[in-house]
DNA sequence: CCGTCTTGCGTACATTGTACGCCTTGCGTA
DNA sequence: TACGCAAGGCGTACAATGTACGCAAGACGG
């Protein structure tokens, strides 16, 4: 059954090609991360890897699904409102973790169990504060959106790409803010400022407050 | 200084090639979106491309750029919360008109003007109701990001990739769906049925309504 | 000791983006 | 009218990538 590799040498395993792809992952992103450089970060050769993974695809799927298990979801604190805000926080903290992931993990969200773990206990919170079924379905895509918006802005906005573009990007960001039309954009010129104070932090909680406040609101009406 | 083509063919420009991109984009999605295919689509040579793009990355930035200007934003109704809801839906519906690109232009978002508009647009309308600048440019953010969620989702769920993939995701979303264990996924399980039930557009309502609701109290009770 | 199963790998090929330089075309100018 | 030239289309070529195929080496059961 169970073969005893070579003792010079740990065998691959779907785990170690994730741990190694995560790692090529954050240090190259996305399109860094070919089989040969992956293979080459585990030194082994290219078509080993086609032994523990079907597909490039399939790789992908591993990387998300190992995201999304590292990304824990916190316990119950007890209050609806808390809860949802622990785990929308804990959600966005954990895909950002690996910001070259992050268009995978919105792209490829609910196939695996990592993604269902997360919706599973935002509908039980929901439910459990008394939201209708449909009410409750809204509201977690609802949150997932924010969450998903939130952090591919936030990983294409810091430098979608690779890290020497992350400087340029926003020194761009602010060149392209200062030289636009003032008559033609005045809101933008005016907002600026705050546009670029603001953490992202603060941003997506402010956001995420004012979602969950209008949840409260419909729950309270009876509209829930 | 303007030459004129030869009679028999109209001349290659960034105009042709962005509609023949979108019209590929369309058929194939991103992946079928090469250079080749498209200098087919337009009965020509890979390399003439190269005279109108400098690079793939600039023609995937010329198709944000166009898919930005080909969905309008509605002009103001009068109310704030109206105009809110309208832009955001219209953007929704716009993006999704080329659900190939929708990675695309949530990834390269703030960079051309298109996208400038729409925020302009929105800032205006939140300083015109009375939300400071920080507000204005969270809940702009908010709005944004749940806009660009609830896109991917939809293109994602749909079907990310081509055509065939769409029938059967939903039928493999069903049957996990269905054979997700009782006792780990209860609420899943228990809320399946309207979570098939609710169409895109009702969700997404509800969720924009929500932080709208949100914001309107935050301005309500001058925290704004 | 021998088949056999597992697993790593070398080679090879199709597909992609794109650098380079040629060639045609039609204009402006002399 | 003839010339030269710039713009724009294109053929060739190459490097990088995903991956099909089949071989080889080791470990295990008999």
């Amino acid at each position: 059954m169970s073969r005893v590799p070579r003792a010079d040498r740990l065998p691959l395993s779907r785990e170690r090609i994730l741990a190694a792809a995560l790692e090529v992952l954050d240090a190259d992103g996305l399109e860094g991360l070919t089989m040969r450089r992956l293979a080459d970060t585990l030194g082994v050769g290219a078509m080993s890897l086609y032994r523990h993974v079907t597909d490039r695809d399939d790789l992908l799927d591993l990387v998300v699904e190992g995201i999304l298990a590292e990304t824990e979801i916190p316990a119950s604190t007890g209050g609806w409102r808390t809860d949802l805000e622990a785990i929308a926080r804990a959600a966005r903290v954990g895909l950002l973790r690996h910001r070259g992931a992050t268009v995978l993990v919105t792209t490829r969200l609910g196939l695996g169990r990592g993604g269902l773990a997360a919706v599973e206990r935002t509908l039980g919170v929901l439910r459990a504060a008394g939201f209708d079924d449909a009410t409750a379905v809204a509201a977690n895509r609802a949150l997932g959106n924010l969450v998903a918006g939130a952090v591919l802005y936030e990983a294409a906005g810091l430098g979608g790409a690779q890290g020497d573009d992350r400087a340029r990007r926003r020194d761009q960001g602010r060149a392209l803010m200062a030289a636009l039309p003032e008559d033609e954009f005045p809101n933008l010129r005016a907002a600026a400022g705050a546009m670029f104070a603001v953490s992202a932090d603060a941003a997506f909680d402010a956001g995420l407050a004012a979602l969950l406040d209008g949840f409260e609101g419909l729950l309270a009406r009876g509209h829930a």
